[in-house]
DNA sequence: CACGCTCTGCCTGCG
DNA sequence: GCAGAGCGTG
C-alpha cells in the first residue's frame, strides 16, 4: 500500500513534469490554460498575449491526451522501472516526450469531437495549418475548425430540411436583403422616405440577433407605430425568403439556434459529436451566438472562450460585450486566468495603449506588460492636409526601409474608414512603394462578379427570384420592367416562382407574346444546368461567361470593361481553386464559400508589401511598424459617436490599432480635412491626448508646413483669416463673455429646430459656426449670429 | 427601353 | 466628391 501510494505519487509528478516540460515555450498561465480540458473557462487574453497559441496547443493537446494532466488515475500494472523510465525522459527532446507522454496517456480525443469557433475564414485556415503542423494534416482536417456561419451552414444543410430548406438554398447577402426589403416596403407601401431601409435592415437584424421572431417583434411593438410597421416588413421579409429558398446572415444564425432548440435529431447529434468547445474572440459574439454556444456546450460543459473586452470592436453590430464580462455568471463555476503579458510590441507601446484604454470604465480590470525593451516613442505628428499626411508616410516608409532596411511588409497602415486610403494610395504609388488595400471594394460585392454569381444560383436555385431578376435582362435581352412586373403579378398569383411562370410563358395569355424571349432565357439556364449535373464548377463558370453573352458584352465595351473581363474570368480560377482544395467540390459548396469570405480572408502576409487597411480588418494581425492616419476628433472618433458606450468603443478601436504594433506607431493628424467635398478643421483626437506625454515624440510641424502655425497641445490655436478652429474647450473656458458662446457637447435650442447637441465649433470671420446634432431634425451647420441659439436647460 | 441628368446621403463591416 | 437611385426624355 505505501509502496503503491510512493509509486502513483511519482508517476504523477513525473507525468506532469513531462507534460510542463513539453510545453516550456509557454508561459505558466498559458500552459495551465492548456491543460484545462474540462469544465467552463474563460481566458481573458490580453493583446499579443499568446492566445492563438494557447488555442491551437490546447485542441492539440485534448486531441493527444485529453484530460490526462489533471487525471489522478495511473494506468494499470504501472512498474517502478516505468516510472524512472518516465523521469529520465526529461532529458529527451520534445517529439520524443511526446512520444513517451502518449503511451502513459489516459485519454485521447478523436478530432471530430472538437469545435472551435473563429471568427474570420483566415483564423481557421490558420488554426488548421498550425494543428496539421503537430497532429499532421490528416487529423488537423476532422477538428471542426470555422466561423459561426460556416459551423452553422454545416449543420443546416445536414439538418436544415426540419426547417422546410430544401437543398441548395442561397444565402442572402447585404444587398439581396436590402433590395428584398425595398421591395417588400413597396409591397405595403411604406415611404421610403420615412422610414429608410437602411434602418429596417439594422432593426430586423437586431431583432435576428435577440432570436426574435416576427410575432415576438410585433407584440414588443404594441401600439408603437414604426415598430409595427417593422414588424409587418419582417413578417413579409421571412416570406420572401421562405419562397426563395434563402437565408439572410443574421439567419444562418438564428435558424440554427431553432433547429438545436426544435430538433431532437439535430441536438443530440451536436451534444454528441461536440465533446469540447472552443471561441475564439469571444468579444465579439452577439446573443445569438450565444446561445448557440450555450446549447451546444451544455452537454458536456467543456466550453472554453478566449477573448478580451479591451478589444471588442463590434458593438455596432450587435456584439453583447456583456458576454465577455458577465460570462461567470452564465457560468458561475467558470474557471478564469488571465494572460497579461504581451510578446508583441515593446514597452512604450505597451504603455501607450494602456494609457488610453485605462479611460474606459466598463472593463475586465488588467494590466499587461511586456518584457520587451522601451523601444522608440510614438511618433505624434499634424499634416497640413491629407495629400501632406499621405506623403509623410511614402517619405517615412522609405526613410525607415533605407535606414533600418525594412521590407514594405513591415508597414501598416491602419485608418478608421475606407474613405481615408485614396490619398495614401496615390503617394504609395507615386513613391513607387508597393501596396495592397484590404477591403474597399470586395470583389465578390463588384456587379460583374455578382452577376456572374447571380447566374450561378440561378442554376443551383431557379426559385430566387431576386437572383434572377438581376441577370434576366443583363445583357440586355428586351425583357423590360414592364415585363418583368407582368410576370411578377402572375407568380404571385399562382403562387409561382419567375422561373416557373417563364418557363412556360406560353401558357400564359398576359405574356404570351414574349413568351420566345422568356423562354430563350429559361433554355440558358436549362443548358448551364445540364452542364452542373455533369461537369466541374469552373467548367460551368467558364461556360456561363460564354453562354449568357456575359463575357461577350464586357468585350465589345472594349477597354472600359477590361477590368470587369479580367474579374468575371477570376472567377473561373477562383473555382477551379475551389476545386482543388475541397474533396467534393459542388456549385452549391462554390457559392457558400464566395458568400462567406470577407476581404480579410484574403490577406496574405508573404508578399512584400505595405498594407492598408481599417483597424476593424486589423484584428487579430501584427505589423513592426504601424501608421495611424486621421487622428482627429470627427473622424476618430467619429462623428457618429456620441454616447459614452459609443466612445468607449472607438477607445477600444484605438488600443486595438496601437496594439498592432510591435515597434513603431505613427499617429498622424490633419490641420485640413476634405470630407464630403467641405473643408473641416478637427481637432486633435482625445485619444492623442490620452497618450502619456513622457511616450511620445512630438513631430508636430512637417517639413513643408513649418512656416505655418499649427496646432498643437502647447500652443494656441492659431487664428488665420479665412479658416480656422477654436478649441472646443477654449470656447468653453471663454463662454460666458460677450455673446452666448457653447462648447462641442452643450444642449442647445433653436426656434426651429428644437433641441440638439453641439458637435463643433468653428471661428469663421468674426462669427462661430456650429454644426448642431439636433433630435429631430439631423445635424446642420449655423452661424451663430443668425440662427439666436439659446441654452438649453 | 436606354441613356443621361439630378438628387441624396454618406463609418466601421462578421460572414 | 462621388456613387447609386430615381426620374424624365429621346
Amino acid at each position: 500500500m505505501e509502496q503503491s501510494s510512493s509509486l502513483t505519487q511519482s508517476f504523477l509528478q513525473a507525468k506532469c513534469a513531462l507534460f510542463e516540460r513539453l510545453y516550456d515555450n509557454l508561459n505558466e498561465r498559458q500552459r495551465e490554460a492548456v491543460f484545462t480540458t474540462e469544465g467552463p473557462l474563460l481566458v481573458l487574453a490580453g493583446a499579443g498575449s499568446g492566445k492563438t497559441t494557447v488555442l491551437v496547443n490546447r485542441i492539440a493537446h485534448i486531441i493527444r491526451y485529453g484530460n490526462s494532466y489533471f487525471d489522478d488515475r495511473i494506468p494499470e500494472g504501472l512498474t517502478s522501472d516505468e516510472v524512472g523510465q518516465l523521469r529520465a525522459a526529461l532529458s529527451l527532446p520534445k517529439e520524443e516526450i511526446a512520444e513517451v507522454l502518449s503511451d502513459y496517456a489516459s485519454g485521447s480525443c478523436p478530432p471530430w469531437n472538437v469545435l472551435c469557433f473563429t471568427f474570420t475564414n483566415k483564423a481557421a485556415n490558420e488554426m488548421k495549418e498550425r494543428l496539421a503542423s503537430t497532429l499532421g494534416e490528416e487529423i488537423a482536417s476532422d477538428v471542426w475548425a470555422g466561423t459561426f456561419h460556416k459551423i452553422c451552414m454545416r449543420l443546416l444543410r445536414r439538418f436544415g430540411s426540419f426547417l422546410g430548406l430544401s437543398d441548395g438554398f442561397t444565402i442572402y447577402d447585404t444587398e439581396d436583403t436590402r433590395k428584398t426589403i425595398v421591395s417588400c416596403m413597396r409591397k405595403i407601401g411604406i415611404d421610403e422616405k420615412r422610414l429608410p431601409p437602411k434602418t429596417v435592415m439594422a432593426e430586423i437584424s437586431s431583432m435576428k440577433n435577440m432570436l426574435k421572431s416576427d410575432r415576438e417583434c410585433r407584440e414588443e411593438a404594441g401600439k408603437d407605430f414604426r415598430r409595427k410597421q417593422i414588424a409587418d416588413i419582417y413578417t413579409l421579409y421571412q416570406e420572401r425568403l421562405r419562397l426563395a429558398n434563402a437565408l439572410d446572415f443574421d439567419d444562418i444564425i438564428m435558424q440554427t439556434v431553432r433547429l438545436l432548440r426544435e430538433d431532437k435529431s439535430t441536438i443530440d447529434y451536436c451534444r454528441r459529436t461536440f465533446r469540447y468547445v472552443s471561441v475564439d474572440e469571444f468579444q465579439d459574439t452577439n446573443y445569438a451566438q450565444m446561445q448557440l454556444i450555450k446549447i451546444l456546450a451544455d452537454g458536456h460543459r467543456n466550453l472554453m472562450v478566449v477573448g478580451d473586452d479591451d478589444q471588442s470592436i463590434y458593438r455596432f453590430r450587435g456584439a453583447a460585450i456583456e458576454n465577455i464580462l458577465g460570462f461567470d455568471k452564465s457560468y458561475p463555476d467558470a474557471k478564469v486566468i488571465r494572460l497579461e503579458q504581451n510578446y508583441r510590441s515593446t514597452s512604450n507601446i505597451l504603455g501607450a495603449a494602456n494609457s488610453v484604454i485605462a479611460n474606459n470604465l466598463s472593463r475586465h480590470q488588467k494590466r499587461l506588460f511586456s518584457s520587451l525593451p522601451a523601444g522608440e516613442k510614438i511618433t505624434v505628428h499634424a499634416c497640413e492636409n491629407q495629400i501632406e499626411e499621405a506623403r509623410y508616410i511614402a517619405r517615412k516608409i522609405k526613410e525607415m526601409g533605407i535606414r533600418e532596411r525594412r521590407k514594405f511588409s513591415d508597414f501598416a497602415i491602419l485608418y478608421r474608414m475606407n474613405s481615408q486610403s485614396g490619398f495614401i494610395e496615390q503617394a504609395l504609388s507615386r513613391a513607387a512603394i508597393p501596396h495592397r488595400v484590404i477591403g474597399n471594394v470586395r470583389f465578390y460585392e463588384r456587379k460583374e462578379v455578382k452577376d456572374i454569381l447571380a447566374y450561378l444560383t440561378v442554376v443551383n436555385n431557379p426559385n430566387d427570384d431576386l437572383r434572377l431578376r438581376r441577370i434576366i435582362n443583363e445583357p440586355k435581352r428586351k425583357i423590360g420592367d414592364k415585363l418583368i412586373t407582368d410576370v411578377e403579378r402572375l407568380a404571385a398569383m399562382n403562387g409561382k416562382s419567375l422561373y416557373g411562370i417563364a418557363s412556360d410563358a406560353a401558357s400564359y395569355p398576359l405574356i404570351f407574346k414574349s413568351a420566345p424571349r422568356l423562354e430563350d432565357f429559361c433554355n440558358i439556364i436549362k443548358n448551364l444546368q445540364a452542364v452542373a449535373a455533369t461537369g466541374s464548377v469552373s467548367e460551368l463558370v467558364r461556360t456561363t461567361i460564354e453562354t449568357t453573352g456575359y463575357g461577350e458584352m464586357l468585350e465589345s465595351e472594349g477597354e472600359i470593361s477590361k477590368d470587369k473581363l479580367e474579374n468575371v474570368n477570376e472567377l473561373v480560377s477562383d473555382a477551379a481553386a475551389y476545386e482543388e482544395t475541397h474533396e467534393n467540390p459542388t456549385l452549391a459548396g462554390f457559392l457558400e464559400e464566395v458568400s462567406l469570405v470577407s476581404d480579410i480572408d484574403s490577406y496574405d502576409d508573404e508578399k512584400n508589401a505595405v498594407v492598408l487597411m481599417t483597424i476593424h480588418s486589423a484584428k487579430g494581425l501584427e505589423f513592426p511598424v504601424v501608421f495611424i492616419p486621421g487622428m482627429e476628433e470627427g473622424i476618430f472618433p467619429g462623428s457618429m459617436s456620441q454616447d459614452a458606450e459609443d466612445i468607449e468603443e472607438e477607445r477600444r478601436l484605438a488600443y486595438v490599432a496601437i496594439t498592432r504594433a510591435k515597434e513603431k506607431v505613427f499617429c498622424l493628424r490633419v490641420i485640413e480635412r476634405l470630407i464630403y467635398g467641405r473643408v473641416q478643421n478637427n481637432l486633435p483626437s482625445r485619444f492623442m491626448e490620452e497618450l502619456p506625454e513622457e511616450l511620445v515624440e512630438d513631430e508636430e510641424l512637417s517639413a513643408q508646413g513649418a512656416n505655418r502655425p499649427m496646432l498643437s497641445k502647447q500652443k494656441k490655436p492659431p487664428i488665420s483669416k479665412e479658416f480656422s478652429t477654436v478649441s472646443a474647450l477654449k470656447i468653453s473656458a471663454d463662454g460666458g463673455r460677450s455673446t452666448e458662446k457653447f462648447a462641442v457637447g452643450d444642449r442647445v435650442r433653436h426656434n426651429v429646430f428644437g433641441g440638439g447637441m453641439v458637435m463643433s465649433a468653428t471661428e469663421m470671420g468674426g462669427d462661430t459656426i456650429y454644426e448642431v446634432a439636433f433630435d429631430r431634425v439631423g445635424t446642420k451647420k449655423l452661424m451663430a449670429s443668425f440662427a439666436k441659439l439659446k441654452r438649453e436647460e
